[in-house]
DNA sequence: CTCCATGCTTGTAAAATGCAAGTGATTGCT
DNA sequence: AGCAATCACTTGCATTTTACAAGCATGGAG
């Protein structure tokens, strides 16, 4: 994890590296506002991302410390996925992303309904949105 | 350009769709932040991308209506690239992926600096970043 | 007229991705 | 107890994307 691990020490280059590709923000898009916490669920993604993908990219972000795995008490075989701070920290880009693809693609206007209510509400919408996300993987009832 | 084209209409996705990849997005902060207008400075980026992806992605970008291409008058074979405002609009993604590499990644301290400043000076920095980007870009002087 | 800079292509090897099937442990059902 | 379904992944292989190095046609400068 030092410095020279990366092509570059620019924090654009170092995001990039991190989420700059095509499954990685959609996962973490499930487990933000889906619920999503367990494998299959992930996986019956809308897009269809293959088992393989999938496994390496929780395995990346668990090893990146964006998210933790825990096996679910009760049940040894179901492992649940919950989003550290630096992944709850993933929130503005995804709101930013959101809001991009709202003003300039073909979206969905059904998917696109919490994104406006997001931006309706104004900027303050995003800090109660990550405390949520930390009451709820981080355990913080602040 | 139909939806039917995405994998889904869901915002996040169509995003990642677009530049959703390892280079992409550092076409897009050479033009904003280092003025790079030419095919040959883009090639010098700090990450050396290769010629044959660099060619790539600026034609998508170009038929994405993120970048548009013209010629250097008198000097036919200079092509300049410039910003649509898709492409500006860009800017508030690339500034939040600042703020988290910033956070929680190793970057290089002398890259930051930029990124501390518009931190430190608020939303409105964006807002007149973008409007100096439309004055180069698109010829807006408002 | 020569030499260099321009924006790319081309060829090929390596890596990442996509797809289908399979794996071993556990759990719920009967 | 037995047995099928469920769990989180692996594995093997075809396809696609990327990386690296070299080359190319054209325009401009001296």
């Amino acid at each position: 994890m030092t410095p020279t691990d990366f092509r570059s020490g620019c924090p654009i280059n170092l995001g990039l590296e991190v989420f700059g590709d095509k499954w990685t923000l959609l996962v973490i898009r499930d487990i933000m506002f889906a619920g999503k916490r367990h494998y299959r669920e992930f996986l019956a993604s809308d897009e269809g991302i293959s088992s393989n993908i999938l496994a390496d990219r929780l395995a990346m972000l668990v090893e990146r410390g964006i998210l933790t795995r825990a096996e679910d008490p009760g049940h040894k075989l179901k492992a649940i996925y919950s989003l550290t701070q630096k992944g709850i920290d993933l929130l503005p880009i995804i709101a930013q992303i959101s809001r991009w693809s709202r003003t300039h693609m073909p979206v969905d206007p059904a998917l696109a309904a919490t994104g406006e209510a997001r931006d309706r509400a104004g900027p303050a919408a995003v800090e109660a949105q990550m405390a949520a996300l930390r009451a709820i993987h981080l355990g913080n009832d602040a």
